[in-house]
DNA sequence: CGGACCCTTGATAGCTTTCAAGTCAGGTGG
DNA sequence: CCACCTGACTTGAAAGCTATCAAGGGTCCG
């Protein structure tokens, strides 16, 4: 037997992997919760279609988005015994539910299981290094390319890019406000960089000049 | 047999565990590299006592400061075939070397070894998340306020905090200058929050007004 | 066609950075 | 033991980037 839990992340979008367990696959509309910050952490998830975005919140309403997540993606993980983020649909999406208890006794039974969850993890806190390093060293602009060129990477576009996420969830996962963000796209536009045939789609015009801005 | 590989972040510095594979133990100076971004990461580190940071450069030198790693806590760990920061000692420091690809072996026959893997991995998935939280929402007295209290929990200082790190090493991992933090520091002393006895010491004398700004 | 929401743009303010001196402390050597 | 010297820290002034406040314009959907 060879695939199990979950597929590498990477190869997960084209061949999702036979699972030992299966879990619920839930459908959601827009803009669903799927889990609320503090909320008791008794599921781990897999997108399987649409995305998913997580995020927390400061008291006084400052939001911080921790990461979206597309088709074959892994979330919801946690040491603790409450989820430390929230998660919402950002389009359609449907929705993998794994009972973490089960997950955890197969881990200590198989450990190619165990070996896969691990990786999971680890590959997540490679995601978030990258991204504190964002929001501690990069300007607007080196931001904003960072994202369009990952957006790219992760779901195969070639130039024209989908969107999912509104302005505000850029700003929110950029630690931007959305003017700044509004902005950077239109200085992006006059650049030449990108065209932005509509909202919710971004043409990449010179992806040189993009890669060359993130480093 | 109870304890295992690693005993649990918060109950390492008492009590250090027993351990499957006991590693090397390599004595460091202040200020030397444990290991440099893109090496082959081989080893998984622990502190056995003293402080280590984990950063990654940019090309142009600006620097992100990922994390802190005082005695009982594990650093090093990836999912990939190198490391993606930088390790270096802040203090003398006492570290042990654990051979990455014997705790992977391991971990696949001991499911207790893989879950306590794991729980390392998710462990610094949320200080790492926190970080991102810190450095994309709030502002330099509230990061300043919150590093401070994380170094009085972590060091289990009651009031007097002995600070191993230089002003830039905060500017660095809070994501500032160190003419920021400078001026912050001193911006808490004249509001009476803190007094500096010396460089390398804080007192805290308002930790409910720092906590109050952290939220 | 109307309305709501999202996005863009402009003007101004504010926080942090940058640039530039100074000050202080600790360590070394005389 | 003291003087010096170097690196770390502090402070000041000015600039810059992003946030804030405030309209205005588009677009999608009912």
């Amino acid at each position: 037997m060879q695939s199990v839990l979950l597929a590498p992340p990477t190869a997960a979008i084209r061949q999702p992997a036979a699972s030992v367990i299966d879990g619920l696959r839930l459908s959601h509309g827009r803009d669903e919760t799927i889990f609320d910050q503090d909320d008791p952490a008794e599921h781990v998830y897999q997108v399987i279609s649409g995305c998913v975005r997580t995020c927390r919140l400061l008291r006084d309403g400052r939001r911080q988005i921790e990461a979206f997540h597309f088709a074959g993606e892994t979330f919801g993980l946690e040491v603790g015994e409450t989820h430390r983020v929230s998660a919402q649909t950002l389009t359609p999406a449907v929705v993998r539910v794994m009972p973490r208890h089960a997950l955890e006794d197969l881990s200590i039974e198989r450990g190619d299981v165990a070996r896969r969850l691990l990786a999971l993890a680890t590959d997540n806190l490679r995601r978030s290094q990258d991204h504190a390093l964002m929001l501690g060293r990069r300007s607007a602009c080196e931001r904003l390319a960072a994202l369009l060129l990952d957006l790219a990477e992760r779901t195969g576009a070639e130039a024209l890019l989908d969107v999912p996420m509104t302005r505000q969830d850029m700003a929110d996962y950029l630690g931007l406000t959305i003017e700044t963000v509004s902005r950077t796209f239109t200085q992006f536009q006059h650049e030449g960089l990108i065209a932005l045939p509509s909202l919710r789609k971004v043409l990449l015009r010179d992806r040189g000049a993009l890669e060359a801005m993130v480093g």
